[in-house]
DNA sequence: CGTGCCATTGAGCCGGTTCAAAGCCGGTGG
DNA sequence: CCACCGGCTTTGAACCGGCTCAATGGCACG
């Protein structure tokens, strides 16, 4: 970054802050003046229905970019949660728009990842519309397993993925109690595990198979 | 627009084109260099698995921007299809760095359009991934006809609507079979009809009772 | 040592699927 | 002018993947 960069950085950038888990971030309907970039921790993106059902949209990782949307566009229509501890960046809002004016490599980013988003919502569209129970779950197991990889959070054949089943049934649009099943078949089929907050993968290429992957590491995020 | 967004524009944008229904217009994998916007007729944005089986991700009508991940990322992860002869404008894809460096209020407008889509995959993956078939389905139509009716495309209590039932089962993950006794019903119940190509809704206000629409319009999108 | 959250497992059921067949055009060729 | 064909819609019937209901067990915490 050019100094004149930094300087604007420097005013953009408003703080950081840590959330305990479960504190909600950003609900649907409001007009926040922050946008986010997650430092640490994990998090989760959902819509709810007005009796309680609940879609999770995306899981939220380290490096993730939170509230574009109500930056953009009037206000939020999802939710947004701290699954575990996070630490956060935060940014003020009023400032994206000078961000245009004299930033446009910034703003094309913001671009990309708006367009990046909408190219993962649209393939978990496909998952949960298309896939059988056993084939979306694969997906989704080698999706994140892919991404926190990236993020170089793999020790030896796991990562860290601090979340319920009842999260992970929610965002597949199954039951909890079909998602457990269908995640203890992969297991003993010795494929991927997941216990104890983490995720084990031990047969990635067969992962992907069953997912129907199409092929490709996921493209690299720019960081705001 | 001032003179010079005139001039730019005239750059940016390479000509018009016409295509016949069923054309495709953007692949999975390709790396196209041009992007365009609808001006009139009607056309598909889905993804296919390796078996055949497809998901239809949304419908596009006059005004839709169409290409913009190829636009901004390396390639098409959709393909997009006209259902209908379609009349395009088309853009050049490598002056789209240029517009960012030079009208800022157009790269956010871009940012606002890719923001806007993600919201709508958002609210159709909870749809498909938690509302039953007749509240998927409600929720769909009445969300077709508050756009078209926005376009001004509205004519007594009817929209033009000219997909088929197919089109529209696979945009919902479910079978065709289904989609056809579900709509039955609706029409049973006098609530909404679509043959022949065009959508009546004769109590909008039931259909989005039954589709759990959250309030108000969908947002005015800036046309490019 | 109780209490609550989460994972796990069994049993029965149902919304939606698949299979199959028939009806309804509009277009085409004889 | 009519017979035929192909694409789409409609309807009936049987089946099944995934859901709901229900109960148990493990573990952390007060």
């Amino acid at each position: 970054m050019t100094d004149q960069e930094l300087a604007f950085m420097e005013r953009f950038k408003i703080g950081e802050m840590t959330v305990e888990p479960g504190t909600p971030l950003l609900s649907e309907g409001a007009n926040s003046p922050q946008i986010f970039t997650a430092l640490s921790g994990f998090g989760l993106r959902f819509k709810m229905l007005p009796d309680g059902r609940r879609q999770v949209l995306s899981m939220i990782f380290p490096g993730d970019l939170i509230g574009l949307q109500a930056g953009v566009m009037r206000e939020m229509t999802h939710n947004i949660e701290a699954t575990t501890a996070m630490k956060l960046c935060v940014f003020n809002r009023n400032e994206l728009w000078s961000l245009y004016k004299t930033h446009p490599s910034r703003a094309y980013d913001l671009t990309w990842i708006a367009s990046s988003e909408e190219r993962f919502l649209g393939e978990a569209l496909t998952a949960i519309g298309q896939k059988s129970a056993m084939e979306s779950l694969a997906w989704a197991l080698s999706r994140v397993f892919r991404r926190l990889e990236a993020l170089d959070m793999l020790e030896g054949n796991s990562v860290p993925l601090p979340y319920r089943q009842q999260d992970l049934a929610d965002a597949l649009g199954l039951s909890l109690v079909h998602t457990n099943k269908t995640l203890a078949k992969l297991r003993e089929r010795q494929i991927a595990s997941w216990a104890d907050g983490r995720l084990s993968v031990s047969d990635l290429e067969q992962l992907e198979e069953i997912g129907l992957v199409e092929g490709g590491p996921p493209p690299a995020r720019p960081l705001m």
